[in-house]
DNA sequence: TGGGGTGATATTTTT
DNA sequence: TATCACCCCA
């Protein structure tokens, strides 16, 4: 404690009411945090459960809970709930599931399941319609973040698709109710439903809570936001932290405007800011708040650092995008050899993903390790979906999500035409998929045949359930699947017998993990379940650091994380700003995403542009971003802006390069 | 069931 | 232009 400066002891030290930390990039907001929860509990008596810390990742609370542990020496953090929102929610529709009318096993459904429902929904109630899938998943999204009711949200519908939007939304959650499911919006949503609805709870969790600590509070939505204002009630016991300049999450319910609507809703809230950076030199600083002073602010703040001035920001400036990535690669490889360093200091950073590929290509060429963050994620890869989908089931019967996923996976021989004539009878006879499979009846609707196959895998599916206790271990779980044959299926359907046996170690890691969260906690297998749906990328942390590769990712992929040194490519108007983003005038939430992207730089920050590139197959002329003209121009250090070829460019670099391979080589140093 | 042809679609994606 | 979901047919 002695170590913070006299904005961070002030943040850690006020409890008096609702205080709202404005913390700027790199200003050691997470330090703030975790400081004040061990003030809180070592000095002013809150035990460890009446304290609710919220982040926005997994990877952030992992993070905060190692740091708050070795701050308490492990003793005293018993209890704690140090969490993402998703995983408060889930906590206490867990604790209050039947008032919420949830059955006790009930299944979150992931993005993909969600959209996989209502896709099934539109099929069979709206026939061929060409509303987009991803856009009512959206719309219901935003609807179930500001708190609108099916019923509201078409009686407020402005047009016929809006209409429609709304008519699915009303179907989509009472198909949730019979599969006794969730999706992720719900997670918080019906906790706060719940709480509005039941004093007797509402003021059960209040008096049990004395304090609430909130990270990226800028990324937070009205129903979250709602869920913080219940949860502390008229004691408004909590601590906000966040940075309204890296609010990048606008388009998916963020809302900045949550930092001003606090001020009218706590008039008498504390605000602090931590405006001293830890991270970067001056000239990456300074051009950092140059660019941000053109977007409004509630509050005012000005990053500052006693940081050397370090070199000048650099702009490279090349003909296409293909000598774009060849220029930032050998410009990385002289970087790292004049400066004897590794390549996990660099970071490639990028608006869109696609940027990536020639990038890649370039680094291929020089063989250079990198990694590439983002892409399909650990739990959307089909084996560990099929693997959750028997889980689901096994402990939820009335997940017909799940049910649909594996009723033919691996082949048993039922067809579509099969799955479609039983979920109409399930319909009729109102119950679920795999309940229905067992009925006498469905001997009406499907043949012998089929009639078997059925009738085979849910009775299966119920004698696994049987033998399968509340906390099975690794290998019972593996001899189910090795029973269903699902590791020859792998491999019959894998493109080569690479990809198999990387299927076959995702599956090993799973049940790893599986086994390891039911032993390191007092947890059931269905809490385990609901727990890995919330989970990601979880070997995450430990690879990016120890491995030395360079790192690429998203400007929004990065939020987070810092480097030693950073390049941002594809400084050009229609790109970043995004060409979208133009009309939707969303441009501040371009600007921000440049300042993030700039503000993870410690020492030195470069950014590229070129003045062609291909889109949809053609070349089209670019024009330098508008952010790089909001900089002001001595902070910039322009090279290649002159009429120097592309070609020459890269002969020059390539030149320095082998001079700098031959001076190595030789051994001076 | 799997392959090939077709046509729509190209921003970001914490949970 | 590259990709991918989707559909139809053998």
């Amino acid at each position: 404690m002695s170590t913070l400066n006299p904005a961070q002891a002030a943040a850690v030290r006020y409890i008096d009411g609702p205080a709202l930390v404005i913390a700027g990039a790199g200003s050691g907001k997470t330090r703030v945090i975790t400081e004040k929860i061990a003030y809180l509990i070592t000095e002013c008596g809150i035990k460890p459960t009446q304290l609710i810390a919220v982040t926005f990742t997994n990877k952030a609370a992992q993070e905060m809970k190692s740091r708050v542990a070795s701050l308490l020496k492990g003793k005293q953090s018993r209890g704690l709930a140090i969490s993402t929102f998703h995983t408060l929610g889930l906590n206490l529709l867990r604790q209050e599931h039947t008032t919420v009318g949830l059955g006790k096993n009930f299944s979150i459904l992931d993005q993909e399941d969600a959209k996989g429902l209502l896709q099934q929904i539109m099929q069979r109630d709206y026939g061929d319609n060409t509303a987009v899938l991803e856009d009512i998943q959206r719309a219901i999204s935003y609807w179930k973040n500001e708190l609108l009711s099916p019923e509201k949200a078409q009686s407020q519908a402005k047009d016929e698709k809006e209409l429609l939007h709304a008519t699915v939304y009303s179907a989509y959650v009472r198909y949730l109710r019979a599969y006794n499911a969730v999706d992720f919006d719900d997670l918080i949503l019906l906790p706060v439903q719940l709480l509005q609805q039941h004093p007797v709870i509402l003021e059960k969790w209040q008096n049990k809570i004395r304090h609430v600590l909130v990270d990226e509070y800028q990324d937070t939505n009205y129903c979250q936001y709602t869920l913080i204002r219940l949860l502390t009630g008229v004691r408004a016991a909590f601590t906000l932290v966040g940075d309204d300049d890296q609010s990048i999450y606008a388009w998916r319910g963020a809302r900045a405007d949550n930092f001003s609507r606090l001020q009218a809703d706590y008039p008498i809230i504390k605000v602090i800011k931590l405006e001293q950076n830890y991270r970067s030199c001056q000239s990456i600083l300074r051009a950092a708040n140059q660019l941000i002073a053109n977007n409004p602010h509630v509050f005012e703040k000005k990053l500052w650092s006693d940081k050397n001035h370090g070199n000048k920001i650099r702009v490279l400036q090349t003909k296409t995008d293909i000598d774009e990535a060849k220029r930032v690669v050998l410009d990385l490889i002289n970087h790292r050899f004049r400066h004897q360093t590794t390549y996990n200091n660099y970071a490639i950073l990028f608006r869109s993903n696609h940027q990536s590929r020639p990038v890649e290509q370039a680094l291929r060429e020089h063989a250079i390790p990198y990694q590439l963050t983002g892409g399909t994620s650990f739990f959307s890869r089909s084996e560990i979906k099929d693997c959750m989908a028997y889980l689901r089931l096994i402990t939820n019967p009335e997940d017909d999500a799940a049910f649909l996923r594996i009723i033919n996976t691996p082949r048993r021989e039922i067809g579509p035409s099969t799955v479609e004539k039983l979920s109409d009878y399930a319909r009729s006879r109102g119950v679920n998929l795999l309940a229905a499979s067992n009925e006498l009846g469905l001997s009406q609707v499907l043949a012998d045949r089929a009639l078997k196959q059925v009738q085979g895998f849910s009775r299966w599916i119920y004698h696994t359930a049987a033998q399968l206790t509340e906390r099975p271990t690794a290998a019972d779980i593996k001899a189910m699947l090795e029973e269903l044959d699902y590791f020859t299926w792998l491999l019959d359907n894998s493109a080569n017998p690479k990809a198999a046996e990387r299927a076959n170690k995702h599956v090993e890691d799973l049940l790893a993990l599986i086994e390891k969260m039911l032993q390191d906690e007092e947890k059931t297998l269905s809490d385990v379940i609901a727990r890995l749906a919330l989970l990601d990328l979880i070997d995450r942390n430990s690879k990016e650091q120890e491995r030395d590769e360079v790192q690429l990712m998203t400007l929004h992929a990065a939020k987070g994380l810092e480097f030693e040194h950073v390049y941002l490519i594809g400084m050009e108007e229609e790109l970043l700003p995004h060409r979208n983003s133009v009309e939707a005038e969303t441009i501040e939430e371009e600007r921000r995403l440049t300042y993030v992207g700039m503000t993870r730089a410690k020492r030195s920050l470069t950014f590229t542009l070129s003045s062609m590139r291909k889109r949809y197959g053609e070349q089209q002329d670019c024009l330098p971003s508008r952010f790089l003209s909001e900089i002001a121009a001595e902070e910039l250090e322009w090279e290649g802006k002159s009429a120097v070829s592309m070609e020459e460019n890269v002969a020059k670099g390539e030149e320095h390069l082998a001079f700098l391979q031959k001076l190595l080589g030789v051994g001076s140093e």
